[in-house]
RNA sequence: GCCGGAGUGGCGGAAUUGGUAGACGCGCACGACUCAAAAUCGUGUUCCUUCGGGAGUGGGAGUUCGAUUCUCCCCUCCGGCACCA
């Protein structure tokens, strides 16, 4: 037997035990969340919701057992805490198993929810199931076609011809988003730019608000910074520079109009319009040169086109010169300009052309010498190139100006404007692919594509049995004819269904909307219920949707803030993201590697509490570190908790001054740790405690207030605990422990004392002692006597209650 | 290249406003128990040491009575952006 009698642990079993109480909470009700209660503030705790994988894995626990903790602290400071659970469904590796094993998409799903639902339960996590969602079910993706219509007539969907990016393995289009350093995010092929027909959210259109609403959100630095930068908000001005002997213009974005003077050239992507046109018009007198070098261009990758270590190339458009508009005004010499296509330049960035600038700017420098153009120095900033601000020269009226103040002058002097560019680009959403949400919209060859009508919703999703995407860009809602073949909502007359489905990042634009009104069938989400929960208190989530979900969503609730549909213009108060557990070897978990940890064989063997603890331990929850899983580690929390299961053994009538002063450092401790996340140092403050009543005994009194401590870090233990001292009904509704301050206070402090900056003694003194007092107590202290010897006392210095250091020669 | 964040024992980590660096846990060592092992309990555990001490929070300087904490320079790792005009 592992209990012998010099063993304070108790083994306890925590199958039985985890399987009583999750019985008892489901049948008492204990965490249906109501909308509103009295005299108590509504708190809204989020985790992003899960995709029905086959099995729960670790990281699954990480996210939802750990902030369990969280939401239940919060739930005995008093809120009313919604704490809910769902599935993000829709998705391709439900359409790749299908397609693979020749199984339902819709089966292999619901199937994997079931059994998901199941393993999650087994956390013991305050989920109010009542409120689930799953974005499959037609009573949710009914009003998320619902509210593309609405965008779509407030004119922020749109279908348009866009750089899109094709996934050649996935076989279909992906957002930006979605491609990461060139590869499908999914899959991880290279990418390639097609130039497709798609729908749109225009999620540029609020780009200045995705990047000024930042300000007013409690969220983690770097995940502000990181959305700002995605969106690439940079401002400047665009200017005209004329074509000479036309009427055409070569339009610029440039965010150095101070250095326009120094523009000795232009350079036009190969895709610009103008390049085009002159080509058409015979305009260009090396034709065969530029048409070539436009060929090499497209066949270049997205990702060998930008990278900045490649040797520039371009050419010149013969026969085209153009003119510096600044030059020309003040009548200075060299204002006509050569033109050049490169691939340096972007068609989608900016206006698609620059003003090139060599002298303070290095690619327009590289470029300059390679092709032998001039270099004018136009601003006083060093050696050349040189991109500081500093004074103007060569610059005509603006010499000695400095190159803030000139921008606005020279933009203003050439009647030009001050703009905006973003690196964001618009929300690509349709998908090629059959495991998503129809997009609700009817092409008619007299009325165009117009939206289905709101009362035809839900456009269901047809069974099929051929869910192959195709090479063509069509989605394989296009193989079914009956889900085609449909009259136009507008006029009657027989019209083609909109094939593709929507990005399943659309889904979970809003289901935080759905889980506060889950049975609504009149509304996507009420106003009323709204009021109650919105916006999100606490948002817990991976750090790889920073720049994913986190930006769709926030642009959605702000699509919808301007329909007047929802209340607030932000989803998520305060945000967080969440660290990673690694394998024991501190690799990434993967079957390859044979690292993966198995949580429901962890919990068959040391229980649920001590998972969901350890996974609490082994860092600050607030830290998006990595940390490697140690099966050691999660068996020391089971002993923890043997230890917390003995103490009922220990029980006595009196407990020592001593306990009861740690216990309201302890309350203190994990109270305020609870709150900051930091979950780590929480139980370590408990482990402290426990030891010393394990040591020497506790009263019941006190060990009831210890147990409503552990409560939401170990809830099945606290609850067996409760209900085996006969304290009532749940420790899940009491209220949390508040510390008595009088006796968390000292009679009697150890104090360091220093000498010349090193610890030499530490005495004992009352915590109110006066400078003198302390002064005396560590001058007679035997070895501060000692190092003493020889040495003068050049500076006393007592911080109270802190240290004391003697300065000494 | 630019911008963030981080770097503390063998390991995960702690140190809330500058005040005894290494809490808590893992691991390890030794002891008790045992025929023995495991388990358990106890003790120790930053490094060096001539046992007086000395050094020490990535490296180097600085401010201070005192720096993991503040300032400057450098190195490494992680993340975001990157031919973005």
């Amino acid at each position: 037997m592992n209990n012998q009698d010099n063993s304070k642990r108790k083994i306890f079993n925590h199958k039985a035990i985890e399987s009583r109480w999750q019985k008892y909470w489901e049948e008492n009700n204990i965490y249906k969340t109501p909308d509103k209660m009295a005299d108590k503030e509504n708190y809204y705790v989020l985790v992003e919701f899960p995709y029905p994988s086959g099995n729960l894995h670790v990281g699954h626990w990480h996210a939802f057992a750990v902030t369990d903790i969280f939401a239940r602290y919060k739930r005995m400071l008093g809120y009313n805490v919604l704490y809910p659970i769902g599935f993000d469904a829709f998705g391709l590796p439900a359409e790749n198993a299908a397609i693979k094993h020749g199984l339902n998409p819709r089966k292999w799903t619901e199937a994997n929810i079931a059994h998901m639902s199941a393993q999650l339960r087994s956390m013991g996590a305050m989920f109010d199931w009542s409120r689930k969602v799953a974005t499959i079910d037609p009573g949710y993706y009914k009003w998320t076609q619902w509210q593309f219509l609405q965008f779509m007539k407030a004119g922020l969907a749109e279908q348009k011809n866009v750089p899109a990016n094709w996934c050649p393995s996935c076989k279909t289009v992906l957002a930006n988003e979605q491609v990461i350093n060139g590869a499908c995010e999914r899959c991880d092929s290279e990418v390639e730019k097609k130039d497709l027909k798609q729908w749109t959210l225009k999620i540029t259109k609020y780009a200045d608000r995705l990047i000024d609403d930042l300000d007013e959100l409690d969220w983690p630095e770097e995940i502000k910074k990181s959305q700002k930068e995605w969106i690439g908000r940079s401002e400047g001005a665009e200017i005209d520079f004329p074509i000479k002997d036309s009427d055409e213009k070569i339009k610029v974005f440039t965010t150095r109009p101070d250095t326009i003077f120094g523009a000795t050239y232009m350079v036009l992507a190969p895709e610009h319009e103008l390049v085009k046109k002159w080509l058409e018009e015979g305009k260009i007198e090396n034709k065969e040169d530029v048409e070539n070098y436009i060929k090499e261009a497209k066949k270049k990758s997205e990702i060998e086109r930008t990278n900045a270590e490649k040797e520039k190339t371009g050419v010149e458009l013969k026969g085209i010169k153009a003119l510096n508009p600044a030059r020309k005004k003040a009548k200075m010499e060299d204002s006509e300009i050569p033109v050049f296509i490169a691939d340096y330049v972007l068609a989608h960035y900016g206006t698609g052309a620059i003003m090139a600038v060599p002298a303070h700017d290095e690619r327009d420098y590289d470029f300059a010498k390679k092709y032998d153009l001039s270099i004018l120095q136009v601003v006083a900033c060093g050696d050349l190139p040189c991109a500081e601000k500093a004074e103007l020269i060569n610059s005509g009226p603006f010499d000695k100006m400095g190159s803030e103040e000139a921008k606005k002058e020279i933009v203003n002097w050439l009647g030009a404007k001050m703009t905006k560019t973003y690196r964001l680009r618009d929300w690509v959403v349709s998908r090629q692919r059959y495991w998503g949400v129809p997009i609700p919209v009817v092409h008619c060859e007299k009325c165009g594509s117009v939206p289905e009508k709101e009362e035809s919703l839900p456009i269901l999703l047809p069974e099929t049995d051929d869910y192959l995407p195709s090479d063509d860009g069509k989605s394989p809602l296009a193989k079914v004819p009956e889900f085609v073949n449909t009259t136009c909502p507008v006029c009657g007359a027989p019209a083609k269904r909109e094939t593709d489905t929507l990005d399943t990042f659309v889904d979970s634009s809003w289901y935080f909307l759905r889980y506060i009104d889950p049975e609504n069938e009149k509304e996507f989400s009420s106003m009323e219920k709204q009021k109650t929960w919105m916006p999100v208190d606490f948002y817990s989530g991976g750090a790889e949707h920073t720049t994913m979900h986190l930006l769709y969503s926030r642009f959605w609730q702000k699509a919808l803030f301007d329909l007047g549909l929802v209340k607030d213009k932000e989803p998520y108060k305060r945000r967080l993201n969440r660290g990673l557990i690694m394998g024991p070897d501190g690799q990434k978990m993967s079957k390859s590697k044979g690292n993966v940890i198995d949580p429901d064989e962890v919990v068959a063997n040391v229980g649920s509490d001590s998972v969901r603890m350890y996974l609490a331990f082994m860092g600050p929850y607030n830290e998006p570190g990595h940390y490697p899983w140690n099966p050691d580690g999660v068996v020391s929390i089971r002993r923890f908790l043997e230890r917390v299961y003995g103490l009922k053994f220990a029980i006595k009538e009196e407990s020592s001054e001593e306990l009861k002063k740690l216990l309201h450092k302890t309350i203190k401790k994990v109270r305020e740790d609870s709150e900051r996340l930091k979950f780590n140092t929480a139980i370590s403050a408990m482990m402290v405690f426990v030891r010393q009543a394990e040591k020497e005994g506790i009263t019941k009194a006190d060990l009831q207030a210890f147990l409503k401590l552990l409560a939401p870090y170990a809830p099945h233990m606290a609850e067996e605990l409760w209900h085996e001292l006969a304290l009532g009904e749940s420790v899940h509704t009491q209220e949390y422990p508040e510390f008595d301050e009088a006796l968390i206070k000292e009679d009697t402090i150890k104090l360091a004392v220093q000498i010349n900056g090193k610890v030499r003694a530490e005495i004992e003194i009352p915590a109110d002692a006066s400078e003198d007092e302390v002064r005396e107590v560590a001058l007679a202290n035997g070895n501060i006597k000692k190092h003493l010897t020889d040495k003068e006392i050049v500076k006393f210095i007592y911080v109270p209650g802190k240290i004391v250091n003697i300065v000494a020669k």
